[in-house]
DNA sequence: TCAAATGTTTGATC
DNA sequence: GGATCAAACATTTG
């Protein structure tokens, strides 16, 4: 579910409810969720206070007063600060006010605990919002497929498979299209299309195409907005020919053919 | 033969 | 070294 819009909804949505808290007990569930030694982790955090709660990627960054905790929502990943815990909730947070949950069916999500900032989080390309245009193209002059380079979380941090799509269509440019032949101007239309579409989407919450919701269980409205993603077989919304959708970097990648150029 | 799903990592291969 | 591909993780859904 989360990509860069969902994962800053979800903070956004519960970022001022955390901040302050402390962390009375934890309890989880999952090897895969929490790998390695979840007594440990239990011990480490307990008595923690939550500092901030922010975001970088896809990654939810929540600062303690000692050591940090990351969050990943992997694909079904859930955090929420309200409801109840279920079969799929493998995070438990006692707070001082209230309970913060972690549900994820798929387990694909991480919660770890550092000292320091990371290794995955400082693998990471730069912020889609924050980044120049200059910077920009000079990352682009690689010979990958650009689809592929867009999903690359150390080219860019945040985009996934959705926003990639509905980039790439915004701009006009094929999915196979070769990074380092993409023209300065056509480079520019990428550029502010993920700038333009990821801003549109944090305002409408994200896009909720299955079960998305952010952490007080609400959903989100850009899947409204959806031009390819999910469309096979749907008119193009520019030149009313279909949207086709092809395999590339191993995904589901949907485009109009005839609006798209490589 | 059940395939595909908003993700990431690892290892093999070209 | 760069890029691609396949598989793995676990579960639900069409």
């Amino acid at each position: 579910m989360p990509e860069l819009p969902e994962v800053e909804t979800v903070v956004r949505s519960v970022a001022a409810h955390l901040a302050g808290r402390r962390i009375i007990s934890s309890h989880f569930t999952s090897r895969f969720v929490t790998p390695g030694n979840r007594a440990k982790l239990v011990q480490r955090l307990a008595g923690r206070r939550i500092e901030s709660v922010k975001r970088r990627g896809k990654f939810i960054i929540i600062a303690l007063d000692r050591g940090t905790l990351t969050v990943h929502l992997g694909m079904t990943g859930k955090l929420l600060v309200e409801g109840e815990a279920g079969e799929h909730t493998h995070g438990v947070f006692n707070l001082d006010g209230g309970l913060l949950l972690y549900h994820d069916p798929r387990q694909f999500g991480r919660i770890e605990f550092s000292d320091g900032v990371p290794p995955r989080v400082a693998r990471l390309g730069p912020e889609p919002l924050e980044i120049g245009f200059e910077e920009f193209r000079a990352r682009l002059k690689r010979k990958a497929r650009i689809k592929a380079l867009l999903l690359n979380q150390a080219f860019l941090a945040g985009l996934g498979n959705i926003y990639a799509d509905e980039s790439l269509f915004a701009a006009g440019i094929h999915p196979l299209a070769v990074a380092d032949r993409l023209s300065a101007a056509r480079a520019k239309k990428l550029y502010d299309a993920i700038r333009g579409i990821l801003t549109h989407a944090i305002q409408m919450g994200g896009s909720s195409i299955s079960d998305y919701v952010n952490g007080r269980g609400e959903r989100g409205w850009f899947q409204m907005e959806h031009r390819v993603y999910g469309r096979e077989g749907e008119p193009c919304t520019n030149c009313g020919r279909p949207i086709r959708k092809i395999l590339v970097a191993q995904r589901g990648t949907h485009f109009c053919a005839h609006c798209q150029k490589k």
